[in-house]
DNA sequence: AGCAGCAACTGAACCGGTTTAGTAGTTGAC
DNA sequence: GTCAACTACTAAACCGGTTCAGTTGCTGCT
């Protein structure tokens, strides 16, 4: 049978009062006193019982996070298992779990978050895939949940963020290419309602302006295969056709090279491919795929981190930045066609 | 303020007892009573707050699920997202969720499951990937924590399983090649030390015998890309090169295909290749791959419904059988070479 | 009519912790 | 010496639900 702190109260000849004082580090009594209860709780094997915390502090001990994503894009995306493992490695140190979700249908998110809070499943969540405009901001702060969010979104938001500086990433393949001798130089954009997807693009642009180059291949996708073929194909067909295309993610880089090949270019003699994520797969694929490498397990653990400092009431006046993604050069880049 | 079932009890007129009853179905209350109990709860907007209904149930209302896979595994198989989309639409109809453990550390596993019965956190929990003499049934059985299996386990387990006949899909797969003429057909297997990795292979081994063939081919790998690569050299160095090769999963499919090529190999002139899983990017390999689609989401839907129910005091007698992965074709696989 | 059994309720205990209001003792300032 | 402030404790209330033991009234049987 578990051992409670009234047990420890009678141990230790004090009250439950003065247990809960001791264990929790609170003031209230003598130093003597807190060592006797610290021992004899450790003698006991007392161990809280969460649920009864969690009952009177109004705590779950736990953090949400509700993927909004199609199961298939997760298959997909190396991100949310190494984003996810690093959030347990923050959580573990804290007795804390996490609280997952997935809710892909529509209004199934609203729905999603309005349970946690209406249940007291989570203390706070981690938003991922922050949109512009981002909808959950006001939501949860109509909900009083605290939250971090990865990236700064584009609207006023009090919540602290985890920030990756992508300009530098895709700077650094542009770059590249560049150097490669490419001066007609694409994006297949990921979803333009995310703030990573836009601020892709822009270091797209920012990237080619600096080498003195018109950022007018542009074409939008959803960060799905079939947009990513859909994309490629519309960039392909243009007379003054791209010779190397920067991709917002690894699955449209694989499907758009794919498509690609199918009308008989060469890549990358023809045409020169990067994608976004590093996937495990892509350094397999014919040929293996240039992509930017980011570290999604220390963005998890320190998102977590955050999250749980706010939660224990510091407040984090500046957003924390971690290293840009690191170009990881294979060959689906090379030089430019004559 | 949230209304509690005190509230409840004085606009009623009865004690908290009898409202417990009547929002809960039990016995103890005349109908009469019941219906008004019913219907002021619903006009105050009465909502069970699960922390309290926990502490006195001593009930989590949740589902754990502990992945001890790496997450570079996680973030190129299909299978775990579509799993746990179909885990919340079986928990989402009955107000439970989903604690999420990711544990790849030595010994991490077996923590995790002592931390999640310790802290309450869970009411039972999902064995997926489940191993030769998997500790994690008398594990499981110390701790008292309901489990559902995927898969029945080879050793002896109280626990309900969830199945899928893997053998139709691999013999789907061996039948496909045999059709084409290939008499040399290998088998890169998972890791042997799991039951779908064992099961995988036998079903090679009985497709092979019922074709008359002999199942001498065979090499084992860790689903790993890289493993997938070492066991795909081994099988070419062979004097008795196989012409074609139906490995345990898709990433090893993709990896070995990869590899053939770069040895100058023709898929399928040379060699034909099928994997496991149809995962996203696998039709838009060069060539696409040939590979088997398996439901994880009903899995994860049905699993979850079982466990609910064994929760809920139902005891399932038999294992519950679901559908056989699917072949599908695609241009990896050819007719064998002369 | 009397008795046994059952249903319908009740108030209180319980779940295991946190916080509050109160009491007693001590210390320092005047 | 007196008073105010503080510390160190206490018992009880509270968190919001579930279950238990007890009481009352009703019904059916003898």
């Amino acid at each position: 049978m578990a051992v409670t702190i009234s047990d420890v109260a009678l141990a230790a000849g004090v009250s439950k009062g003065a247990v809960s004082y001791a264990l929790n580090g609170q003031p209230g009594v003598s130093p003597d006193t807190r060592d006797r209860i610290l021992r004899v709780a450790k003698d006991l094997g007392w161990k809280p019982s969460l649920r009864a915390k969690g009952l009177s502090s109004a705590k779950a001990y736990a953090l949400g996070l509700v993927v909004a994503r199609d199961p298939s894009l997760l298959g997909t995306d190396p991100f949310f298992p190494a984003f996810i493992a690093g959030i347990e490695t923050a959580l573990a140190e804290h007795d804390y779990t996490l609280v997952l979700s997935v809710a892909t249908a529509p209004g199934a998110e609203e729905r999603c978050y309005r349970k946690l809070v209406d249940n007291g499943r989570v203390d706070g969540v981690i938003l991922t895939d922050v949109r512009r405009g981002d909808s959950r901001i006001p939501l949860l702060l109509e909900l009083k949940l605290p939250a971090v969010t990865l990236n700064r979104p584009d609207a006023s938001s009090p919540f602290p963020a985890v920030s990756v500086d992508e300009s530098a990433g895709i700077f650094a393949a542009v770059e590249h290419l560049v150097t490669l001798g490419h001066r007609r130089i694409a994006h297949v954009g990921g979803g333009q309602e995310y703030i990573h997807g836009r601020s892709r693009r822009q270091a797209w642009e920012d990237a080619l302006a600096a080498a003195g180059l018109p950022s007018d291949h542009f074409a939008a996708a959803d960060f799905t295969a079939a947009g990513g073929v859909a994309a490629t194909a519309e960039l392909l067909r243009r007379a003054d056709r791209p010779t190397a295309i920067v991709y917002a993610n690894d699955l449209m880089a694989t499907a758009g090279q794919s498509y690609a090949q199918s009308l008989g270019l060469s890549v990358p003699g023809d045409l020169s491919v990067t994608g976004y994520d590093n996937a495990e797969f892509t350094q397999y694929l014919n040929p293996p795929l240039t992509t930017l490498a980011t570290d999604p397990m220390l963005w998890g653990r320190v998102s977590a981190q955050v999250l749980l400092n706010q939660l224990a009431g510091a407040h984090q006046s500046e957003d924390t930045a971690l290293p840009a993604p690191r170009l990881v050069i294979r060959a689906s880049t090379g030089p430019a066609p004559d």
